[in-house]
DNA sequence: ATGGGGGCCTGCCGGC
DNA sequence: TGCCGGCAGGCCCCCA
């Protein structure tokens, strides 16, 4: 599911659930999902308090009171979702689990979190707060492309040295960390930049304008509650909505939505991903 | 050394 | 109706 909005999407709608509650119980359904959950998680959450709930790239980063963080990538299906221990609220009753509900946070106050994610391809883990950004999951991560650190210059420094094209340059977190294939495909069309064309060999001034552009659909994207394929939920089981803005995503066969262009968009495959564009006026 | 392909999982959809 | 192939918001490892 998740790249850079449905994932903040989440934590907003977490935010006020979790900061500044303990973790009264941790229920931890099996042994791990991509990896391995670390060794004994369930213990080393209950009882800390959540001081913060933050977001770096894709990853939901939760500040313990005991000086760890966990953190929680959903990975392509993962969801976490809110319920009420009294009330028995949300899509099942108290004490009941849906398929694939992998971990629940019992909170203190009765609120309750489930952590859902049919695919597994979610990855938890719990790390020193102090000097996160070392971790192995993060140390590479390029700047938010919401933050100020992203930038042409970045842009262009990033994207001199290789050979990849625009698609798959984007898609690697290393050069800005939190895009996936939607936004890329997305935000290339409205910048009208192939996504075969090589970022190298991309003039200067057209890699500044795909700055702006890919904030532009990012900050749209959050205002929409993220984008609702087949996986995503906002935090409250909500929808997203965003996915009825898209341009090019999904759209192989339709007429391009750019103004005075009369093309088609085609899909094909960049490293092993679809590619959504418009041969007409992407260049 | 970078880039691409395969693999990890389950679910869903369309075609036969 | 049922089965099968293809495809899916991600990422890591391995090979050229």
């Amino acid at each position: 599911m998740p790249e850079l909005p449905e994932v903040e999407t989440v934590r907003r709608g977490l935010q006020p659930v979790m900061e500044g509650r303990a973790i009264a119980r941790a229920e931890i359904r099996r042994d791990g999902l991509r990896r391995p959950f670390p060794a004994r998680m369930a213990e080393r959450l209950e009882g800390r308090r959540v001081e913060r709930l933050r977001r770096r790239a894709k990853y939901l980063l939760a500040d313990l009171s005991s000086g760890e963080t966990l953190i929680i990538h959903l990975g392509m299906s993962g969801r976490m979702l809110i319920g009420d221990d009294a009330a028995g609220t949300f899509h099942h009753p108290h004490g009941v689990h849906a398929r694939h509900d992998h971990v629940v946070f019992h909170l203190e106050g009765g609120a309750r979190v489930t952590f859902n994610d049919a695919r597994r391809f979610g990855v938890m883990d719990l790390a020193p707060t102090d000097g996160l950004e070392e971790h192995p999951l993060l140390r590479d991560l390029g700047p938010e492309p919401l933050g100020n650190t992203f930038s042409e210059t970045h842009l262009a420094s990033a994207l001199r040295a290789r050979r990849s094209p625009l698609k798959t340059a984007l898609l690697d977190q290393r050069v800005v960390a939190g895009l996936g294939n939607i936004y890329v495909c997305e935000a290339l069309h409205r910048a009208g930049l192939s996504p075969h064309r090589q970022g190298a060999r991309t003039a200067p001034a057209r890699l500044a304008g795909l700055v702006p552009v890919i904030r532009e659909v990012l900050n749209e994207a959050i205002a929409a509650g993220g984008s609702s394929l087949r996986d995503h939920r906002q935090a409250s089981g909500e929808l997203g909505y965003f996915q009825h803005a898209f341009r090019v995503y999904g759209r192989e066969g339709e007429p391009c939505l750019t103004p005075g262009c009369d093309g088609t968009i085609r899909r094909s495959v960049q490293a092993g991903r679809s590619t959504f564009w418009c041969p007409r006026c992407q260049r």
